[in-house]
Order: C-alpha cells, then sequence, then structure tokens
DNA sequence: GAAAGACTCATACTAAAGTACCAAAATCAG
DNA sequence: CTGATTTTGGTACTTTAGTATGAGTCTTTC
C-alpha cells in the first residue's frame, strides 16, 4: 500500500515537472512541440507497460503464497511437508529415505501421517489434494 | 507478424495525427499545452498497458495445446489415456476398475503399459511424467 | 478372411505401500 | 528443567501395486 501511494506520488511529481519543462523548452524556443510530445508520449507508454507488468506479478504471486499458512493449518511440520514434496516428484519411499538420509520406516511414519492430515488414503490422492489446497509449487 | 505491422503503422499514424491536432489546437489557443500534453499522457499510458497485456496473453496461451499429439507419439491408446486420467485423480486401480466398468485386471494390465509408455517405475512418477509432457490438464 | 492392434480378463507372484503400535532421541517453549 | 512436539526407527501384518504370461473378443485394414 505504502508503494502504490509512493509510485503515485512520484508519476504526479513526474508530470508536473514535464509540464514546467516542456512550458520552459518551448517559450525558449529550443525544442519544437513534436519533440517534447514525443517524449512525453514515448515516456507514459514504457510507465504504462512498467505498471502493468507489476501489476500481474503481484496477480500471479498471490496465488503461490497461500503455501506455509496452510502446512501449518493442516498441522503437517517441516519433515513430513518434505517428504510430501518428494512423493509429489513420484519417488519411492526407500528413495525418500536415501534423499533424506533416514531409513524407510521413517518415511512410512511420515507419509501415514500425512494421509491421515491430507485426508488421503494413497499417495496419489495425498498428491491431488496437496495441489489443490496450494500446498505444493505445482 | 501481419498484426504487429498493422498496430505499429496504427500507432505511428496516430502519433502524427496528435502532431498536427496539438499543433492546430494550440495555435488557434483554445487549449492550453498543459491538456495537450495530459491528453498524450494518458493516452499512450493506455496503450502501453493494451500492449503489454496482448503481449503477456500470447505466451500463455502457447503452453497448454500440445497434449494429443504427444499422447500418440508415446503410443498411449484411448482407454489407457483415461486409465492415466483417472491415475492422475488419485483413484486405486481397483476404484478405476469401477469407474471405468472393468476387471481389476485389466487396469492392472493397463497401468503397466502405461509405465512403460511413460517410462516410469511407479504411478507417482507416471504423474510427473506426464504433467511435464503436458498431456493432462494439470 | 486373415493379420494387427486394442480391450478385456485371469492366475500367480514379487514388490511396494500403508497400518498399528511402540519407543528412544532430539528439539523447543515456558 | 520439564513437558510437549518432532523426528527417528523398529516389528509385524494387511493391502495395493506392479510384472509376467497367456488368452479370448472385437474392430479395422489390406
Amino acid at each position: 500500500m505504502k508503494k502504490t501511494i509512493f509510485v503515485f506520488s512520484a508519476l504526479i511529481v513526474a508530470l508536473l515537472v514535464l509540464f514546467q519543462l516542456s512550458k520552459y523548452a518551448y517559450l525558449s524556443g529550443d525544442i519544437s512541440i513534436e519533440i517534447i510530445i514525443a517524449i512525453i508520449a514515448v515516456v507514459f507508454f514504457f510507465i504504462g507497460i512498467h505498471i502493468n507488468k507489476k501489476a500481474l506479478r503481484k496477480k500471479e504471486k498471490t496465488t503461490p503464497e497461500i503455501n506455509l499458512k496452510k502446512v501449518e493449518q493442516l498441522g503437517i511440520s517441516q519433515r513430513e511437508y518434505e517428504v510430501l514434496v518428494q512423493i509429489s516428484k513420484g519417488l519411492s519411499n526407500k528413495e525418500i529415505a536415501n534423499a533424506l538420509f533416514v531409513s524407510e520406516s521413517t518415511i512410512k511414519t511420515h507419509v501415514s501421517n500425512l494421509l491421515v492430515k491430507l485426508d488421503a488414503k494413497r499417495r496419489t490422492q495425498a498428491i491431488q489434494r496437496a495441489k489443490d489446497l496450494e500446498i505444493l509449487g505445482i
């Protein structure tokens, strides 16, 4: 919000400066009015592009942001989340165990807990649920 | 490409028209230069936004299209693809069998063939591969 | 009409996945 | 320090998944 106010203030100031500058330049006769207009056009053209890009970027970022909050709400621990990520990559329990340097038993425990917390019966269903809950970057 | 040329031509024409218009308006003394500048600024601001939006829209549309071609290339049959979709939904073989009104044996056969064609060892990996190949609407 | 491919299904295994229950470290908050 | 979580791991069992093999039906195509 502060950023928005700042940006708009800067824009207004820039506009005023341009007004004064153009008036001076025109009165002094150094620069023709065409050039002034062209400069203003180009400047605001790019300002438009820039503003639009920022607006779209924010929209995209709001989606994959809710992640961690929901993970907490579901009571999923850090380690469990790591396992969930590996599951979504298509790894087997044994492969996950190797990747995280723990035993397969541990992974099984984590997976079992995950299934309860995600209300899933299978790991494939857990992947779907996690995707729906926007817990994963997929 | 034709569209781009057209758009830019239109832009240049618009710019020239604005030049003449502004000169006339200024000389006739009806409108002050500030207003002319402001109008030009606003117009080009929105032109910038519009151009940027179109460019971004094109980028997004090129992605989710390639589907069916790759399915053919991989030699995945119609029925196999249906099974793949059900797998990605998180269903078990038995549940898929019920959904498609066939026996679990049949589903197992399809799944086995799918795994070979998708070069996957598990159904979770098959989901990942399918997603990477943009075969699924996920 | 016969070969080819797709779909179906069964049996018999092997291998993962998942459950249940328990328990010892490690970490963290009050 | 202590109680509460988290993380780790084991055993024992049940359930799914996945493989291999064979075979019958059906449709399409040459």
